[in-house]
DNA sequence: TATTTTTGTAAGCGAATACTTACTTACATG
DNA sequence: CATGTAAGTAAGTATTCGCTTACAAAAATA
C-alpha cells in the first residue's frame, strides 16, 4: 500500500513528535497542531493512530531497505561494511526524527501489529549485514573463529547504542563522522 | 530517601507493569489493580505517578551498585568482565519485571527528573566497566591500540541488544547462558 | 482506655484521550 | 455547468487519565 503525499507529511511530523516527545507526544491533538490542521482532518488521511505508527515503521522500513538494495557490494568486506553504515549515518543525519524508530524500544508492547513492523525493520538490516559479514569470513577477511550472529549482535548493537546516544545529546554531535570511527574500531576488532 | 516494604511492593508491580505493557500500560488504575487494592491506596504511599517512576529508577539503580560495589576485582580483565555481566544476567533473571528500565529508551523525554535518573542508571555501569578495561590496557591483557570509549560502547551496546532481544523473546531463552557466551566472544576480540 | 496515626475505601473532579458526526468548501471531470 | 469527490471544519461522543476529597477502620501510642 503506498502512502500519498498528504500521508506521508503526516508520517513525518508524527516522526519528529516521537522524537521530541516520546510515545506519549505523539497524540492525534498534537499530530493536528503539528500539520496545522484540525484533529477531524487527520482521519481523512488515516483510519486510525496505530494505522499512522504502521505506516511510520513500513515508511521507514521501505526508505532503508531501498537504500541498501541499491548499495552495490564490492566483496571487500571493510568497504561494504563502511558503505554500508556511512549510508545509515547519513539517511539519520538528514533526517532526525525517524531516530526514535531505529528499533523501536519505545514502541514495543503497544500492539501486536506494531511489534510486527518493529522486527521486520530490525530483519532488514540484520540481513544485509548477515551477507557482508558471512561472506568476509568466508574468503577470509574476517575472524571465522567466532559465531556469525556473534559478531552481526556486536556490529548492530553498537550501532544502536551510538543512534541512542546521538538522540540523547539531542543531536548535538556529528554522527556521520563519530559513526565512522566506531566502525572502524569496530573493523580492527574482526579483522583476521 | 529509603523506600518502605509498601513502596518497594508498588514499585515492583510498575516495573511488571512497564515490561508487560510497555509506558502506555503503566497506569494508576492498573497499578492499583496489580497492588489488589484502588487507586486512591497508591497516594498514600507515592505524591505522583512521577514519583514511581523515578522511585522504581532509583531502586534499581541503587540495587544495581549494591552488587557491583560488593564485586572484588582481581585484576584479571577477563574474570572480573564476566563476573560483572554474570552479575547482571543473574539479576535481571531473577527480576524479569525490571528489564524494561536497562537503558529505558521508552522511558525517554517523559521528564527531567526522569531522564536524570536514567542517566545516573547508565552511569553506573559504565564506570564499572571503564575501571576494568582501562586497567586491562594498562596491564597488557586488553588490546591498546583502540579508544577505552569505543571499547565501552560495544561490550555495553551488545549488552543491551541481548537484554532487548531477551524481551522480545518474551525470556523464552536462557538468559545467563547465551549471555556468557556472548561476553566470552566479546573477550576473545578485544584480548591482546 | 482515649487519642492519634496509618492505611484503606467510594465517589467524583477536570482534563485529555482517540475517534465520530454533520456539514462546508474547493476542485477536477463528464 | 452540473456533479461527484477529496479534504477541510466545529462540535461533539464515550472513555480514560492522574489525582482529590470525605470518610471509615484498624493499629499504634499516650
Amino acid at each position: 500500500m503506498e502512502l500519498k503525499t498528504r500521508q506521508i507529511e503526516i508520517v513525518e511530523a508524527a516522526g519528529r513528535l516521537l522524537t521530541q516527545k516520546g510515545i506519549n507526544g505523539l497524540t492525534i491533538k498534537n499530530l493536528a497542531k503539528e500539520m496545522h490542521f484540525s484533529e477531524s482532518a487527520i482521519y481523512r488521511h488515516f483510519e486510525s493512530k496505530e494505522e499512522i505508527i504502521i505506516a511510520l515503521l513500513r515508511y521507514l522500513a521501505d526508505t532503508i531497505d531501498h537504500r541498501l538494495r541499491s548499495m552495490s557490494l564490492s566483496g571487500k568486506t571493510d568497504v561494504d561494511l563502511k558503505n554500508l553504515f556511512d549510508e545509515q549515518f547519513l539517511f539519520f543525519s538528514e533526517h532526525h526524527h525517524f531516530v526514535v524508530a531505529v528499533f523501536s524500544d519505545g514502541l514495543m508492547e503497544e500492539s501486536v501489529s506494531i511489534n510486527k513492523a518493529i522486527e521486520s525493520l530490525i530483519g532488514i538490516m540484520t540481513r544485509q549485514l548477515t551477507a557482508i559479514v558471512s561472506e568476509g569470513q568466508k574468503t577470509g577477511q574476517i575472524r571465522d573463529d567466532m559465531a556469525t550472529e556473534h559478531l552481526i549482535q556486536i556490529i548492530l548493537g553498537t550501532y544502536k547504542l551510538q543512534m541512542f546516544k546521538w538522540r540523547l545529546a539531542v543531536f548535538t554531535f556529528n554522527l556521520p563522522a563519530e559513526g565512522s570511527q566506531l566502525i572502524d574500531t569496530i573493523l580492527r576488532l574482526i579483522k583476521k
